[in-house]
DNA sequence: AAACAGTACCTTGTATTACAAGACATGTAT
DNA sequence: ATACATGTCTTGTAATACAAGGTACTGTTT
């Protein structure tokens, strides 16, 4: 039981949070989610994206289309679906409960 | 891929992070934990508290002596270590960024 | 005394998921 | 050709919340 770990298990279903986000913004690929992420200092590694953003795919709350690049291989570019955004209003709401139940406990006297 | 499901991982590891608040604030067994958790609106069940109390006494970041009950089979009292106290110091500063890093990311236009 | 109910602690098995450490495929430059 | 950068993906491991139980102690009712 160290820190590293802890901050890992912290983070651990957030990124599905936030991914959705920055996916609902516009169509973006891999590394665009990784570079905002990573700017953010919320760290994620290419392991961790690419079987996420499988499982969003598959449960329908994104879909993507291949996209040439002008240099190196094609791109998956993402975007929300309907569906996706009706789930991301719910993930609002379980985030600022949860950030309002932290704040209860932890500040308490 | 539910909502209910998302609910369970993004509370997972702020779980240890609010129970060793809970604690620090003085000695309290499980059913405390509980009820302060569940008036916080933050669920937890005895199946994920028992082996998660268990956890941080192995790691020494909290300590416990056996109570014994006017009514009842007796109880354990945890206390914080001061290990505990300075890897809560810690987890402060993670959850304070994590919370920083998600509004930086939700937020965005 | 025997049975029951309430309280408190604990365990086993399952599902989920972040990560490390790679693999593979495409395009560009030397 | 070879090397490098870019982009996607896979396998194996570790961690942990939960469901669904179990065990043990105490007091109450029959």
């Amino acid at each position: 039981m160290n820190a590293s770990n802890t901050q890992i298990q912290m983070r651990k279903g957030l990124l599905e949070f936030c991914i959705l986000h920055i996916i609902a913004r516009g169509e973006v690929y891999a590394s665009d989610m990784i570079e905002e992420l990573t700017d953010a200092k919320m760290i994620v590694v290419e392991g961790t994206l690419y079987p996420l953003l499988n499982r969003l795919k598959n449960a329908a709350l994104v879909s993507y289309k291949w996209v040439e690049s002008e240099s190196g291989p094609p791109r998956k570019y993402y975007s929300i679906t309907e569906e996706g955004s009706r789930f991301l209003e719910t993930l609002n709401e379980t985030w600022d409960s949860l950030v309002n139940s932290t704040q209860l406990i932890t500040s308490k006297k």
